[in-house]
DNA sequence: CCTATATTTGCAATTCGGTTGCAATCAAGG
DNA sequence: CCTTGATTGCAACCGAATTGCAAATATAGG
């Protein structure tokens, strides 16, 4: 009964469940890429597909992963460095997306340019999303 | 039979015919922020679902309108300044998109940064898009 | 350890954005 | 004006995501 997910959870004021424990277990295996919700589903199979949708959101609320713009209509997450918590994200990093395998991952050493804004505009957040092949896929 | 919206198709090869005037004049009257699909849906009712999805993939494909990555899942689209051709697309401008109203236009004239990409990375197009309040919701 | 309560889960149904196949319609060029 | 190839409208479908509700379960209190 002491796993790292479970001080995970605790930390985070979340009932600690076997849903919320697989899934997190996941991301803690993950090595660089990005989850989207169906690669979660595939991986837990007979876990539901509601469950996994709640437990991203919850997740995602107190700051343990982040959300990645991805324009392909289906949200891509990803565990959060320290610095976040409940609400407030520091996931000021640019993202990658592989063109050939597809795989999504967090550059976090590579942080969001600033830019100037054109007159009368207050930039609050930004984001960047580079495309191009990954180490990967070029070795 | 001589219209701005008529020129411009026949400029990039499509056959002119009443749907693809009345969104490509939707786009022309736009002042500033982009279209999603439901707005056209809206704005020209009677038209069909299909016939505007179609209508807009061929005029990204003519590089007529650009996409833009909205990270809500439902596709936007501005015109392109000059420069767009069949396929290339030189938008290589920063996306705003306003969290009060919620509209999201192009900032043309601010282009988005370099950034140094890690070892063995290959970056092929870079994105951003800033979030914030626009000139409009401030003044 | 056991119970009460609040939370979480699973299921069914629904919404929304987008795509596909096909028959009918229409624009363009001869 | 007629042929032909492109375009439209319709119905059906798909994947992503959300909602309501009843059953199951975690947590706190005794």
């Amino acid at each position: 009964m002491s796993d790292a997910t479970v001080d995970i959870l605790k930390r985070n004021n979340l009932s600690v469940t076997d849903s919320r424990r697989s899934i997190l277990q996941l991301f803690l295996n993950q090595e660089a890429s990005a989850l989207r919700h169906a690669d979660i589903e595939h991986s837990l199979q007979g876990m539901d597909r509601v469950t996994i949708y709640r437990t991203l959101q919850a997740f995602a609320e107190k700051g343990i992963i982040h959300s990645i713009p991805g324009s392909d209509g289906a949200a891509r997450y990803a565990l959060c460095r320290s610095g976040c918590a409940d609400g407030h994200h520091h996931d000021d990093h640019v993202h990658f997306v592989c063109t050939r395998c597809s795989a999504t991952q967090c550059l976090d050493d590579v942080h969001v340019p600033f830019v100037r804004m054109p007159e009368g505009f207050e930039a609050i957040k930004a984001e960047m999303v580079v495309s191009g092949v990954c180490s990967k896929c070029r070795s």
